[in-house]
DNA sequence: ACTGAAAGATAGTAGGC
DNA sequence: GCCTACTATCTTTCAGT
């Protein structure tokens, strides 16, 4: 954490992760500013890119992504370019929400969102299973979510 | 899926996961409607649950979340009692970003957040392991991040 | 359903403390 | 760094098609 931040700042930060429709106004009221302190603050925090992006999240069960996965990647190389093509090719696939390189017996966890298991079958075979240089997939399927937050503890 | 929305409704769906400071003015002009439409199918999809809320995403290393752990957690007792009380508390912890119950041979993935190894571990003895009935936590950290998206594939 | 236009609210700017 | 006040822009409502 640099601190260039302040208790202000941190406080927005908190707010606006959890919800980002709040207006400047009623985050100047919540944290006792002024409107236009509270604007010049979040218009920083976005230039200076500690607010990245603001997005919508949407039900995924309404929107047709009934299955989540996990799947956990290993490679038969570890080459630098050859972990670099994997991350190029895999990350195209708009199934793949994330792909993290990892420590532990595996190289990358993707998150995978398809409809049903029949269209996870089908990325499977058509999509990352054509890739090269992958030795094993080993998948689990999401069955619910206590807890599923983009917000960082602050 | 349900079917009660059209292709308007999934354009602004697709628009807004990736950017939701998109105005309705700037979805009009990309949609072709007009902002009064725009204005009422946003409202719409709000209220019916399509969009479940609106969030800035962080720069996870510039709020000090500078390790983010997978942890697989194996319990000892497969009562409905047991997994609820262990998601109950284990979701308080404002670390656990998420709780996923899952298929395979462990019981859930937690995404941890913290600020290095010590706090982690520090988590894992005050927190996560004080927790009853775990038989089981396996963690992963993560190394890098090719692809971290909270949009579904529309 | 969609539109255009009015009314109300918010974002963004400027000048001063 | 913070404020008040002003202007520009956007949201929200509504009568009309």
């Amino acid at each position: 954490m640099q601190n260039n931040i302040d208790q202000t700042d941190l406080g927005i930060l908190k707010l606006l992760q959890h919800d980002a429709s709040l207006t400047n106004k009623e985050l100047s009221y919540k944290l006792n500013k002024s409107i236009a302190t509270i604007h010049e603050r979040v218009k920083r925090l976005k230039e200076q890119g500690y607010i990245k992006k603001i997005v919508a999240i949407l039900d995924r069960k309404k929107v047709g992504s009934n299955l989540v996965a996990f799947s956990q990647v290993l490679l038969n190389d570890h080459a630098a370019d050859t972990l670099n093509e994997f991350e190029k090719e895999v990350t195209k696939f708009p199934e793949v929400m994330e792909c993290l390189q990892m420590t532990g017996a595996y190289d990358f966890f993707l998150r995978i969102a398809t409809s049903d298991m029949d269209s996870y079958h089908t990325f499977y075979r058509t999509k990352l299973a054509t890739l090269p240089n992958i030795t094993t997939v080993q998948s689990f399927f999401v069955l619910s979510e206590a807890k599923s937050d983009t917000a960082y503890p602050l």
